[in-house]
DNA sequence: ATTCGTTGATAGTAATACTATCATTTATAG
DNA sequence: CTATAAATGATAGTATTACTATCAACGAAT
């Protein structure tokens, strides 16, 4: 049982998923055979009979599988603020707070006890292969009036912050921001799939060497 | 008549798109098709009715939609790395180069005489939306084995040479020159749909924006 | 005059992405 | 403990997608 629940907006879906068994069952697995099938070939199908439950039941949570995704992705950003949260509260210094959500977010994510019913591993790997596909759509400025992106714009907004706090001057703190998100998960993939796109596959931990690269890049990039 | 014609590895289609008016059509169009419907609304049957041909035709040119996608791509990246090419060979120092490079990738694509079947800018619009999507696949392996994706890696290592030149020492040439070529599209992506996201939306010209927030981006990085 | 390569026409299939209806089970409130 | 509502299951059906297969027609080269 946990303490903690992460709150998301009831855009997100048609009926709260957290409020029922089946909810659970259906995001549980959902990120079950996201993660191995890939989204393309992931169908309601598959899942209800993964479940052993039927389509119509899961349409009445989400209205199409890509509402489920991007559903995913956002309680993955709501998990990795709520995570940022607790470990930059007690950090005064913006440098060291900054360097602290770089390692949060390039840091390998292993299954974490506070939620059970999500597999962080296999949802990290979702969002590194398939959370461009939330967007890259032609629903994407739709989508965006709903709200749907919420979650990635307030970290992206955090961040650019914490730029500015940093230095004042820097014309580009919400580029270099959303850049530097993009790029620690891409970097992974690359690292994985096409990795003469990256050194990180070729360093004793591709992980370690992914923090170091956006760290980097955003400190020289801000002048600091 | 163009002078000049991009060549391509034949792993990219089933038959060559160029050797006939059917094949050129299909590209002329599907680029118009994909930019205005969005890759996962476009079909080969929409395509076959534009071109008032039959699914079966289009089937003799390209295994699937997916297939087409990586064509394009890959035909827009061979023709940027000619377009550098032509620009940076007179130049000599790695600096100005470089510089020139990013202009090219950043600049706002205007159609060009050099080839008359292509319409540049709706491909730089697919190439902004979906170019991503080619390697975010279930298949992205087998498909690098086939070397879809040449082109690109060619750029990148391109650049990671340059980089290289003017730092030696640079750790991750080939990462912040991936992240870079990313960056270039996402952000025009992010500042028509999600300018939150970014600043290039709120500036006079976006496109010089996204350029001088690159190359500041590269250059501070490699501490050049 | 024949043959080859290209395209068109047509047909068909399995799967996908839904929608609708109604029965049944489960929870909850009076 | 029963009435009622909410949630789920079972079933069916549709338009579209993503193909595959076959054969005819046409034009260009030999």
């Amino acid at each position: 049982m946990s303490v903690i629940s992460i709150q998301l907006s009831s855009n997100l879906y048609c009926k709260d998923p957290q409020s029922t068994e089946l909810g659970k069952k259906i995001v549980l697995y959902s990120i079950k055979l996201i993660s191995e099938l890939g989204f393309e070939a992931f169908t309601f199908k598959k899942l209800s009979v993964e479940i052993e439950s039927t389509e119509a039941s899961i349409y009445r949570y989400f209205d199409n599988k890509h509402r489920l995704l991007v559903y995913l992705i956002a309680w993955y950003w709501a998990w990795m603020e709520y995570k940022i949260g607790y470990e930059t509260h007690h950090l005064s210094n913006p440098h060291e707070k900054l360097d602290r959500i770089v390692r949060l977010i390039t840091e390998k994510k292993v299954p974490y006890d506070t939620f059970p019913d999500i597999d962080e591993e296999a949802l990290n790997k979702i969002v590194i292969a398939e959370s461009d596909k939330t967007y890259l759509t032609k629903r994407v400025d739709k989508d965006n009036q709903k709200g749907l992106f919420k979650g990635y714009k307030s970290l992206c907004d955090h961040i650019a912050a914490l730029i500015l706090t940093i230095n004042p001057n820097f014309t580009f703190a919400h580029a270099l921001a959303s850049t530097a998100l993009e790029a620690s998960n891409q970097q992974v993939f690359f690292a994985e799939h096409l990795p003469s796109l990256t050194e990180l596959s070729q360093l004793e931990d591709p992980y370690s060497a992914n923090y170091h690269f956006v760290k980097n890049m955003i400190f020289k990039t801000i002048d600091a």
